[in-house]
DNA sequence: TTGAAAGCGGTACCAC
DNA sequence: GTGGTACCGCTTTCAA
């Protein structure tokens, strides 16, 4: 049966076009026409059924490297996402990327999450994604990309270099996160309701800064229309004792409305206020982000700002124009928007605290 | 300046090792050979130079499809996760998809995430992974995995399938997440603090019936060993009108100890009971899974069942000699534990209630 | 209707 | 110490 030594675990080497050929007794070439769909009126109907047996017999499957070395172009899509970030990733993310990945799929790419090393400079890591030549790049949650590495990236043929995140980089695609407004809507509303003495939590997490530092600075902006107002950066630690010192912080300060960063350092801190016998919101007001569904079973209900992702189809359509259209200029093509959705936890909810 | 017509937006071509080549005035072979470190006692410093300068200069990133195609063997490790339960990834599995990642990079490959779309068959999907004839694939939390896919894998050069997750599949190297044990360690724990009445809370969500069957059985088998013990499923949707449904089939089914599959779907829960006015633990004794943050966060403090995944780096150990070790035989190479974190929530914290 | 052959970018053997 | 060259698997033009 088996010509090789019965000591063969596996075949060494996979199928390839050639060995399909030579099953169905036909040339490379008539393969290739047969199984890319590029045979109508080119090879009978017989001979299609020949290879297409063949190759099913065969367990061929495409070398997808050896396909694109030759066309000169990949179907890989890179969503490259920085290592220590990940942890640090919401539902709300993982849902997006899960959807984004299938809609690539329809438009004929494979994206695929490379997770970008915190320990290597924008250019090394540009360099790592170039060796795969992707067709595109797209950059999540503030990946390091420097206009060199785009520059980079461009050379070594990449069609398209997409960022979605805090900060657009000049030569890049933009679909612009934008976290100053975060912090901006969350300190507004703070403001509307009354509050003057604002605290704004800065999550000691690795690989958080790229966020934290603009959500305080919107917040900061947003203050300064209000005569007399002041806001003081809150460090938070994932830990209690940390959301205990945050907590002494608060009363010290005499901070009477808090944006905590997002929904789950607002439990945090939520907790640390409510065991210290704090009062929410009379004391103090607090804000959350990302308005998921334990922002509805915190008492009081938290207050929490919405953001709003692009639809993952949108994202998919737009690096599918990048990478086709030559003349789609870079640019920052989307801007999401944050809205707050007004709850207990500053006295907006249904019922009072 | 520009030989090329004014209206060439970036170089079409990226810089190849030919180019690289010309521009030092040697040959690709010496190219080669000094840009992989080959160069000892061939190569004379002062052309290594020159060669590494012209690299340089042009930013020359070396093609990894040609170079895989003429090695026969990819550096690639591709981390499969089924697109539909992404969104339900807590912080956990994602901090472990990072430091993985970062682990295979130190053995000198590149891990990339691909999400499955659920709506392909397995065959399919491994079809999908062979094109990019990856050195490794590692499927994790359930992607499908068939006895054929892995033999599709193998065939197609596929050096070693890992499948991290519920169950091993056969041909499959399998570091094993035991989902029973969770679940029979919880109802175990209810049933020593003399419940006998358990509820098993089964996620109404897409893709995490995997995960739940087994859980659920787990906890039906430790329940065998108490005569009179009993098991009731509660269907549970991640809204707050689901959870009151479940608090009702609670109260109706005099359930008085709950699994609530794990610290997420607990905290709803407990929301629902307590809205309610039922007394945790007196009445309803509850305990989640994964060990969050949140689960001591919450009041009572949540009783929660630890699982322990093996650490990063020696899962990269365990794929680095599957791909490299031809005579390591598939096989379940690791079995995570799950272990019990007693607190309030089933009267085994520090204080009561 | 089919096949021969060139070539994508790199590697590595062998000759000089 | 360096260069020529065959070849990895696939696509596609051109000729038969």
């Amino acid at each position: 049966m088996n010509d090789s030594p019965r000591n063969a675990p596996t075949p060494p080497t996979p199928p390839t076009s050639s060995a399909v050929a030579r099953h169905a007794g036909v040339s490379r070439a008539t393969v290739s026409y047969v199984l890319n769909g590029q045979a109508a009126g080119r090879v009978s109907a017989a001979t299609q059924a020949k290879v297409k047996q063949a190759a099913q017999d065969l367990g061929y499957v495409p070398h997808a490297a050896a396909r694109s070395l030759r066309s000169g172009s990949s179907a890989l899509v890179l969503i490259a996402v920085p290592a220590d970030k990940v942890p640090a990733f919401g539902p709300l993310f993982a849902g997006f990327v899960a959807r984004f990945q299938t809609a690539l799929e329809e438009y004929g790419y494979t994206g695929v999450l490379h997770g970008a090393r915190a320990d290597r400079s924008p250019l090394d890591t540009a360099r790592a994604w170039a060796e795969l030549r992707p067709a595109a790049v797209l950059t999540t949650f503030g990946a390091p990309l420097t206009e060199e590495s785009v520059a980079l990236l461009h050379r070594s043929g990449t069609r398209a270099v997409l960022s979605l995140g805090p900060a657009p980089t000049p030569g890049a695609h933009g679909i612009t996160i934008d976290q100053e407004e975060i912090g901006a809507v969350a300190a507004a509303h703070l403001l509307a309701t009354g509050r003057r003495a604002l605290g704004v939590v800065v999550p000691d997490e690795r690989g958080l800064d790229s966020f934290s530092g603009p959500r305080l600075a919107g917040a900061r902006a947003a203050a300064r229309a209000f005569p007399g107002a002041t806001v003081t950066p809150l460090p938070l630690a994932p830990t209690e004792e940390s959301a205990a010192r945050a907590r002494q912080a608060i009363s010290e300060g005499h901070v009477d409305g808090v944006f905590a960063y997002n929904d789950e350092y607002a439990m945090l801190l939520m907790r640390a206020l409510q065991d210290a016998g704090v009062d929410i919101p009379g004391e103090v007001a607090l804000v959350g982000a990302d308005d998921l569904l334990l922002a509805r079973l915190l008492r009081p209900r938290l207050t929490s700002v919405r953001t709003e992702l692009p639809a993952p189809h949108e994202v998919a359509a737009l690096v599918d124009r990048a990478i086709t259209d030559p003349s789609f200029a870079p640019g920052v093509s989307y801007r999401t928007k944050a809205q707050v959705e007004p709850r207990d936890s500053t006295g907006d909810g249904a019922g009072p605290a």
